[in-house]
DNA sequence: AACTATTTATAAGA
DNA sequence: TTCTTATAAATAGTT
């Protein structure tokens, strides 16, 4: 465009290649922020020269997601379904495993058992007598702690009150007070109620099979 | 540029902006294509004017997908991170339901019951013992059918088996065949071990309180 | 990186 | 929008 027209073709001589490519850059970038200022508009510009170097402009207004997502849009494509893919295929992985855990819970209460043989189910019972054994043992062993707590308690109590009634005996004055009995409300669980057991909770599951779709995921959601 | 000069600003008048936003978009994509010839260089442009119009240009020697990647890689921002988040969110959930599904299972199998109060512990025991009769009444039904169906077998060989003999009487022959019986081979489950029961091949699975790490992605890959 | 002859882009008007 | 054209801006080739 200056001491001489020139042909719009690759330029073969690398030097000059470079030496335009770094003219025009700058020359595109200020027509783009000339036109971002005259008419108020919003320019995203990447540029990769042929030695590969990455340059951008991106108006002061915008910013390049802004403007890639807005692309996105309006043409309809999804750039970057290849990054979601990963995604996906672990999202499935999950449902997978979810469909699984909760096929299994199902055979443990006793449900789904169509598709089990005679020989699993033996399995499956022995498993679950096994199971029923070591719950209930644990349950021998939480009432014992308790009342283990309960007498220590009650001992040191008792404690208290004999020395209590020294101490006003030593004083002389009336030993009026009775040992107060709190009426063995300390055999409450000491933990209270601080997390609901899933499985009394749970209706019936009517969606264990709708295949994962989004109401599964918050079936749980309470839980825990 | 011509027939006077102007001030790079805003142009108010909103006709004149358009118009000039025409003509600049113009003149900035031919730019865009002579450096993309002359340089052997790949430009992406994506503008939205002030009426949210769109509009694009890409050199015919990429892609904007690829320029974009491109632009991401060297930036080193993750420009569809919010694309992201939602199924990471689900993500997040699918895990949190995991991890109460297999707690569900551990302490159906007596295990983690730790944080369960007595009375917890007093409905859980019910309910597996529940769970334990169901199961026990599908196997003995198991194993009614398999009788029953074991006896119609028998009789239908020895309708046949009769049959034959009448039929060998009638011809006058040597009726020295005798029934054959199979053994008894024929208990075994009609449908063989088509599927695993998930519970016997399980080892204690010592990553359950991992946190849902890779590797409990495919703790159950070979489940159903 | 600077210069400058020339081409190209474009503002204003039609 | 498109054309016209005077003029501003960009830039190819050179230093």
């Amino acid at each position: 465009m200056a001491r001489g027209k020139i042909q719009i073709k690759r330029i073969e001589n690398q030097t000059n290649r470079q030496v335009t490519y770094s003219k025009r850059r700058n020359g595109l970038f200020k027509k783009a922020h000339e036109l971002t200022v005259l008419c108020d508009a919003r320019v995203s510009i990447i540029m990769v020269s042929s030695t590969q170097k990455l340059h951008e402009y991106i108006s002061p207004t915008a910013t390049t997601k802004q403007l890639v997502d807005q692309y996105q849009k309006a043409v309809g494509v999804d750039l970057w379904s290849s990054h979601h893919e990963k995604m996906q295929e672990q999202l499935k992985k999950l449902k997978e495993v979810n469909r699984n855990l909760r096929k299994e819970i199902r055979q443990r209460m006793g449900e789904s058992l169509n598709d089990l043989s005679y020989d699993e189910l033996g399995f499956l019972i022995e498993d679950v007598d096994n199971s029923l054994r070591a719950i209930r043992e644990r349950k021998y062993k939480v009432i014992g702690n308790q009342i283990e707590t309960h007498k220590k308690k009650v001992r040191n109590v008792e404690e208290i009150h004999r020395n209590l009634l020294l101490e006003l005996d030593a004083r002389g004055e009336d030993p009026h007070y009775g040992l107060v009995d709190n009426g063995g409300g300390d055999y409450n669980p000491v933990l209270g109620y601080p997390r609901v057991l899933a499985l009394r909770f749970q209706p019936t599951q009517p969606n264990l099979h709708s295949g994962g779709g989004s109401s599964d995921l918050t079936t749980f959601a309470l839980l825990e």
